[in-house]
DNA sequence: ACCATACCGTATCGACCGCTACAGAAGTCT
DNA sequence: AGACTTCTGTAGCGGTCGATACGGTATGGT
């Protein structure tokens, strides 16, 4: 007992959704913006998404799953360092995207703490591995660490949208990665 | 022939339209709550100030002035590097004060960009005289290093604004402090 | 005293905000 | 076919946005 099937692409209005709320923020955005630019008439995206916060929280998880897989891909390689090296370099790129908005929504948008959150756990996890594996020496205060690069993170997203290229960004990566602690000595 | 005095301190209001501006941000901060916090009826306020955002360009060059005031005490430290480790404990304690909004107007404010321009500029200066003293590599890339240390600062306001507290940002800043450059040797 | 001037509060402007009532259209069901 | 369900576009809801018209009020100048 189905009704009228919808005449828009679901998933590829709330791409487009992504797409403005990285742009201009949650605040940023009104409705008409979204309406307009997914090709949806209001009533329509209601009934797809609920209200603007709910069509935002869906917006958001979906930006960050794909930052997740990211993640994914730099926590695997063999040292914390190339861990986080590649997640600098991936933050460079990802934040100056000819075909994306400048800057990192996660970074960005002040009610996405509980997702920074999750980044710092996974960044410092990473950390606290690499001392497991005796990468990193034992003293290192991993929890300290990784709320530092996710610092760095948010400057490059800031510096990202404010105009900064990718080798601007890679500039501050690069000068970050000169904190990182001493190579761990065998014998103490 | 002048008229009916002015009837609430313009200093003052202007103190409290920088405490909102800094805590809403621009885009977030109403005429409505501008009125209400300042004591003030609409039209005095336009009155005195102007529209909208001619009250936050003078609002946001107030508070600039005073974060310039501390970045010229730090910048008159001996050596690059005391200057350096000043502004961020400054940092630190100015984005975390009890009495004022967490994180910092200029960094926070997307159209702010000029005023971090200057910050950018203060500190890349502050490096080459370290240069010149021959307490920093000439090789040094001043510019980018500057780049880095806007970075962590906006990085240590957001932090802030996500309720990090005077401690997590001092560890972010002596993290990023271990980033500083090899100390200058005499023979190459 | 009386005018000119500049600020005061009230009440409101048109525009836009997030959101929805309504009626018609396009499907599946019996 | 006809009933039922769900999506569609139009048009507009109450509320808030930034900004002002207006008449009253407090001062200085003459």
């Amino acid at each position: 007992m189905a009704g009228r099937p919808r005449s828009f692409d679901r998933d590829a209005a709330l791409a487009t959704a992504v797409e403005l709320f990285w742009r201009t923020g949650y605040e940023g955005t009104s409705v008409a913006m979204l309406t307009s630019a997914m090709g949806v008439s209001p009533p329509s995206l209601y009934a797809a998404f609920g209200d603007k916060h709910h069509l935002f929280e869906e917006a958001s998880a979906r930006y960050f799953a794909r930052t997740c897989e990211g993640l994914d891909r730099a926590v695997e390689l063999p040292t914390a360092r190339a861990a986080i090296e590649r997640m600098l370099e991936d933050t460079a790129r990802a934040h100056t995207g000819a075909a994306t908005p400048p800057g990192c929504l996660m970074l960005t948008e002040p009610r996405l703490d509980a997702q920074r959150e999750v980044l710092h756990q996974r960044i410092r996890d990473r950390l606290d591995r690499g001392v497991q594996d005796h990468e990193l020496p034992s003293a290192l205060d991993t929890d300290r660490l990784a709320a530092f690069l996710v610092a760095v993170m948010r400057g490059m997203s800031g510096c990202a949208r404010d105009g900064g290229t990718t080798e601007d960004l890679r500039g501050i990566a690069e000068t970050a990665m000169a904190a990182w602690p001493a190579a761990h000595r065998e014998r103490a």
